[in-house]
DNA sequence: CTCACAGGTGTACGCCGTACACCACGAGAA
DNA sequence: TTCTCGTGGTGTACGGCGTACACCTGTGAG
């Protein structure tokens, strides 16, 4: 008789989006060689049939995110919004995938697809004017953000649960660090969940592409500016 | 008799010294418990006298670097001038350990050390006049470069050698980004070297860094604008 | 003289990525 | 029908990692 296969075969696809499924759910970390075999019910080494090694499966993870960032259509046609919605578009989807930018940051070329999302932008901000050279300083400076995070160091230290010890650690911070209380302080409506988690990342995120895109509308309409700027540096 | 030590024995900042130096000479990977201990003549478990664990030890040589960054006297007193030379000067440091901004990364807490250095720059901008609220923004527009790195995702893939290699590969990418090559070539004045490699990693970092105190100034003598733009963002 | 303890040792465990030999099975050629 | 061959899953094993735990040893205080 016609036996029926006893599981669906292994395919490079199914491969990446089990991986994806996997660290989605328990992080990137739990994307070991083993842990995916044994979720797609095979023996590790399986794996090897159609990833050539983990790199290259961490490579297709980061395609299909990359993929996910592609904006056929921008809702305007200016350089400048249609760039800020790319951005912030870039950052729904890492948004979804919260272990995505440990696996971009560990890439070393950029794949086609990759290439592709550059490409996308560039040509927004030329297709504004902007000349190639400050095209390319704009593309430094976002640096990140074009995959849509922003490397925020020490960005999240959680507060203290117990009020007490709370209460003790922001006397000490306001006698040691005084400023960084201040700031933090600002960043919250409600003073008593002053210190960490009180700051909105996606507010964060759109200031500081609105910054960079102003200053590059700055330099684009002084290009005297533009000139001086990267010169006085050296 | 007495006995001379037969080596010197260990203690926690040797280790971190010892440590450091293996990661500027051979990459952070390079730094593993036993190869340490190896370094040091001694037994990876002996480490653990010393160091809580490699999390620690990590922590510990972060914190190294970053002391390296601190800058006593800013030789402007005006914010602006000052906060720039602060960051080109944590840039520096940054560069004499190239491992470091991955080691920064990992770290999940600011240290003392380090939360010294952010109340410093803090500091600096608060002098100026500018906002908490605005300080907030900045602080994380800034993001690692206030750690003088900024994480340029796919920034060198090193051109194929070969030169028939290297023409075909222009001319594929003339053909599929154009853009992304127009943007290249305009980085580097030498238009033989276009492809990667060509671009000067300080320049870049001095300009973004001067847009982004840029826009801070701009936005501090135009507080409407600042409150406008987070709220836009929602 | 004893005793505690700081600091270095040795062994072992459970992870990791992956090299390599092996085998089951279905399709195409003889 | 039989032989062969390639595709894809298996089993075993190696060398690396961090580190838990029991152990030993030399030194200085009581």
């Amino acid at each position: 008789m016609a036996t029926p296969p006893l599981r669906e075969p292994l395919t490079q696809q199914r491969v990446v989006e089990r991986a994806i499924e996997i660290a989605d759910s328990d992080g990137l970390d739990a994307v070991s060689m083993r842990a995916l075999g044994d979720a797609l019910g095979v023996v590790p080494m399986a794996l090897y049939k159609h990833v050539a090694n983990k790199d290259q499966l961490l490579d297709l993870m980061v395609d299909v995110i990359v993929l996910e960032m592609r904006l056929e259509h921008p809702s305007s046609a200016a350089w400048k919004p249609a760039a800020r919605e790319r951005l912030l578009y870039a950052r729904t989807a890492m948004e979804n995938h919260p272990w995505a930018w440990r696996a971009i940051e560990t890439r070393e070329a950029p794949s086609p697809v990759a290439l592709d999302h550059i490409e996308a932008m560039i040509a927004t901000l030329r297709s504004g004017g902007l000349s190639p050279r400050l095209v390319h300083h704009v593309m430094h400076t976002l640096g990140s953000r074009l995959w849509g995070f922003a490397q925020e160091v020490f960005a999240s230290a959680p507060p203290p649960t117990d009020p007490a010890q709370l209460e003790a650690a922001m006397a000490f911070m306001a006698q040691r660090w005084p400023h960084v209380l201040e700031v933090a302080a600002a960043s919250s409506h409600d003073p008593n969940t002053v210190v960490g988690g009180g700051c909105d990342d996606a507010a964060e995120f759109a200031f500081a592409i609105d910054v960079i895109l102003d200053g590059a509308e700055a330099l684009h309409h002084a290009p005297s500016r533009e000139w001086a700027l990267p010169d006085s540096n050296r």
